[in-house]
DNA sequence: AATGAATGAGCCTTCATTCAT
DNA sequence: AATGAATGAAGGCTCATTCAT
């Protein structure tokens, strides 16, 4: 019996973290796909090759997987804009590293994030929306609240300023996926000139 | 000029027209609460009292009652923009005015366009994503888009200029309509600062 | 207002006949073309440009069109079998007449009853089978059932005779309205030929 | 041999072939009183006492289930016809081994097929015409054809003859279940000479 | 735990029928 | 009477969830 505690995860545990992961798995490419709202159970746990009840052994419903998928996503990149954060010399060098991390992590996730077109698609479906891209974008915009608050940029109401900073990220990293080859550098070095000079700005660099 | 009001709608006429716009009216709101993809017709008829069948009587489907409602939006917003549009006398007088006139249809509209939570709603869900509002916003876009291809910029890539303009003038919106009262005249100044100058220039108006 | 006596169905009763006729040739084409349980009432309305609530005005369901459309074959074919029957010699001759009768019917009427193809159809659905068309098969049954039981045929029981008669008479009736031309007259002489003879007698024949 | 059936079936598989049997037995019942027009998959699945979706674990649609049967019913039937086909002497034998073979398949079906009425029922509605009725049907006409085409009647047009063939075996078959006791002999004694000689057979078989 | 069939709520849609005009 | 919109009962089907094995 007291064995049971001195070993390494069991065969058991080790297949019940190797489920998990296959759903959480199958989940992320499914959301990618078809976008959270059309995504049913039953095609999550189709791409896992599991039974149908099994699901329920880990999650109690497809809210619970993104959620999951979610956290995951804030685990993963969290530490990272910590870390540039913490790094950072000021306002300006912030939000260049910012969204260096943000547009790195967007690059690495693309076969999810919004793999495909554009937001402005003809008739409704914001496609690519998973769960993890959601959740990263919001450590960003907190970020940049926080940073924003604290009076790094002194440019007015907080807010009114991080909604600016985080509408150029999210579009700029858009126009950024959609491009190929992917280019990480070029996008953090649009989005930071036009957070900081504006278009003003770009017309001197591009001169 | 008699001839043309000389036949009055007649009651059936005028249900038809009212249960129509009731149709519509629920679409809207519902649309703005639950995501055009979580939507239901039944939850759009549910919420008219009428009878399920009727639904179809106006519209075969969901995607025709956003349709609807997309060009409903079109057609009010698109004469106001193309106005704007041609007064403008330069590319930062355009940005002006179409943000301006955004902002104000955004406002006139404010009970079903994001009226009730920011974007970053902790899970999954982008919740206010009215069709209405998708087909406005994606008028001012594309005309952004436009002018900076026509150079009106002079910023390096129309694409991602037109990217970041739109961004800003998306999140700056939702802020807006998050305060209270509604402050369309400061939303603009605020977009349009960012825009042209970043960061930088509102340091500067601050001060 | 006396005068309304004195005139000849006015425009009212006029139109008033004239829908139900409307009606009624709707319901036949449609009964032929999609078969009676695949029809709808608004199938039958759709086709007479009358609008949805007029139908009731003439007849409670589909139940009832098909009614009169039954009685309608009836009527119109009742008295031409009678005619034959009565001139009838002898039951042989009777057999003649009587499907004689039926195939010129059926021949009219073609473009209804059966106008497509041989009941053997891979899966169910018998097409073709008109309300008129089995209320006039029907009056053939009947009369072939009353003079076998009279004793005509002096063959045993008369229900079993009459069974395999309209067997006859209904295959090879179908068969008829297959081939082009149609042919009553060589229906009629096979059909009456293997009632009385059998295969016995289409060999000698065919010598 | 053993190990074909060392393993039982397992509670799960039993109840498993159990439902789809019942389904299959309600379908039956329910084709035989409604017409397979008529019959909604919510008739089949009502009489099982089984949930609404569970009939979607065994079949897609009302037609499966009706191909279902029919492949029963031709599976059940064809190797018999098939036998009595190779015993047969010459056509007159043939005809008889077809007719008894098809007269003790309805004989021990006849709970399903036409069990109720004759086809001469008032209003429009084929009672009776299961799908798998109507597959044993087609078994038999397609083999008089064959046999028809063949020459063995050397009477004419063989699709001529198979059609007054099968109108004396199908309606005669009617008559047959409609008679208590239910007399498969006589049956077939009275359809193969009516096919052999007609009425004139008959008389004198009866004198 | 894993399995997978059963369940039943609920969605979309059609259609017979009613009824105010 | 004619009209045609409103109604609501079904029907087909999907899917989240449960539960016996």
């Amino acid at each position: 019996m007291s064995q049971v505690l001195s070993v390494p995860p069991g065969r058991r545990e080790l297949t019940k973290v190797q489920n998990r992961q296959a759903i959480l798995e199958a989940a992320r490419s499914v959301f990618g796909e078809l976008g959270y709202d059309a995504v049913t159970v039953r095609d999550i746990i189709r791409r896992t090759g599991l039974a149908a009840g099994t699901f329920y052994n880990y999650f109690r419903s497809k809210d619970e997987v993104a959620a999951a998928l979610s956290d995951d996503g804030t685990r993963r990149f969290a530490p990272i804009l910590k870390a540039q954060r913490e790094q950072a010399s000021d306002w300006a060098d912030f939000v260049r590293r910012a969204l260096g991390a943000y547009y790195t992590f967007l690059a690495d996730e693309q076969s999810n994030w919004l793999a495909r077109r554009p937001i402005d698609e003809s008739h409704p479906r914001v496609h690519g929306v998973t769960p993890e891209g959601l959740a990263v974008f919001e450590e960003v915009r907190a970020s940049i609240v926080e940073e924003a608050a604290r009076g790094g940029a002194q440019g007015g109401d907080p807010y009114m300023l991080a909604a600016a900073c985080i509408g150029i990220a999210r579009y700029v990293g858009e126009q950024m996926l959609v491009r190929r080859p992917v280019d990480t550098q070029a996008a953090t070095d649009f989005a930071v000139t036009m957070i900081l000079t504006g278009v003003t700005g770009l017309r001197r660099s591009t001169n």
